[in-house]
DNA sequence: TTTATATTTCAATAAGTTTTGAAAGTTCAA
DNA sequence: TTGAACTTTCAAAACTTATTGAAATATAAA
């Protein structure tokens, strides 16, 4: 297989799989060019390589820019912006999580939180199967919690290590 | 909080949660439905609960069955076909790991595995830079897988509570 | 300053997704 | 069989989200 048909097949990939996990297609296709990129990249190299324009291209540069996988940088001697993805698929992994965490898990939480407090007799079934629901799902929240504030906090492998040897 | 109260809340946040996934909301909507609701409900009491049409509620509920997450039950003298959601959320986090891994990580995998054949010049800045990037994501994304399929074998709690006593 | 170059914004438009509702299909008791 | 009760399908409509591109804004060199 030719560089520039796996490059392709690449961006192609990263895209679908973004767009699956609710990101924005494009913006994962812009993630997945700059991640094979060896070099930083300007806003018109990523508005040709994937045929957007120039809107597009800064929105979704910004966003990545937010989410903490991106980097603006500047070259000596360029009046325009280069961008640069972080390149360590794990720190990737954690910025991911730690904005989706943010973003999804901790207003369940607080919501789950509220929804304790509904009144009621507790031998009404209704009541009472509305309870269980909320405490189960609560109970299995604060564990997931506790596994990606683990994830978030480790900077160096030993998390999954640790995990992999525990799990086999 | 009244009980109906809760039970509002409840459906527009899981609502939510499941459109941040890439999931419908409708179907998310459903699910919360049946999961506090204490006894089967029928395709009439989901439409009317959610005012949601029929085919909407058809379409939901049987996407939900293919996840493995809801079952069609049969009532004794009754015609109308009857639903429940399975109330144990370990199993319900399983069954939906099960169906994300099989939707999005194995076919990243299928391509990574092909695009680690690109060809070229190991001293081209171009192709190290992208076999390196794909080797470090296939890293990364077998680790995952492995974590993944030891959660989905996981039948009792025992992961968790052996996670949570390794990363405390 | 002024000018040229680069970036950001945002209203209009395009593309994609979900929902409806009526028609077609199925099942079962009589 | 027939027909009532129920389920499924699917084209059209409603809604949601992403993208464009041109105007506004910012920045740096001359």
């Amino acid at each position: 297989m030719k560089l520039s048909e796996a490059k392709a097949q690449f961006i192609q990939a990263w895209g679908l799989l973004g767009a699956q996990w609710g990101v924005n297609r494009t913006m994962a296709q812009i993630h997945a060019l700059l991640l094979i990129a060896p070099d930083p990249l300007s806003a018109e190299e990523i508005m040709e390589a994937l045929d957007i324009s120039r809107g597009n291209a800064n929105m979704n540069v910004r966003e990545l820019m937010n989410w903490g996988i991106v980097e603006k940088i500047l070259v000596p001697g360029e009046r325009k912006e280069f961008f640069v993805a972080e390149k360590d698929i794990w720190k990737v992994g954690i910025a991911i999580a730690r904005e989706r965490k943010k973003r999804e898990l901790d207003p369940v939480l607080k919501v789950l939180l509220q929804l304790n407090k509904v009144e009621g007799d507790q031998k009404d079934k209704h009541v009472k199967a509305f309870r269980e629901t909320i405490q189960n799902i609560q109970k299995f929240a604060n564990q997931t919690d506790a596994a990606l504030n683990a994830f978030i906090k480790s900077e160096e492998n030993w998390f999954y290590s640790t995990l992999l040897k525990v799990i086999r």
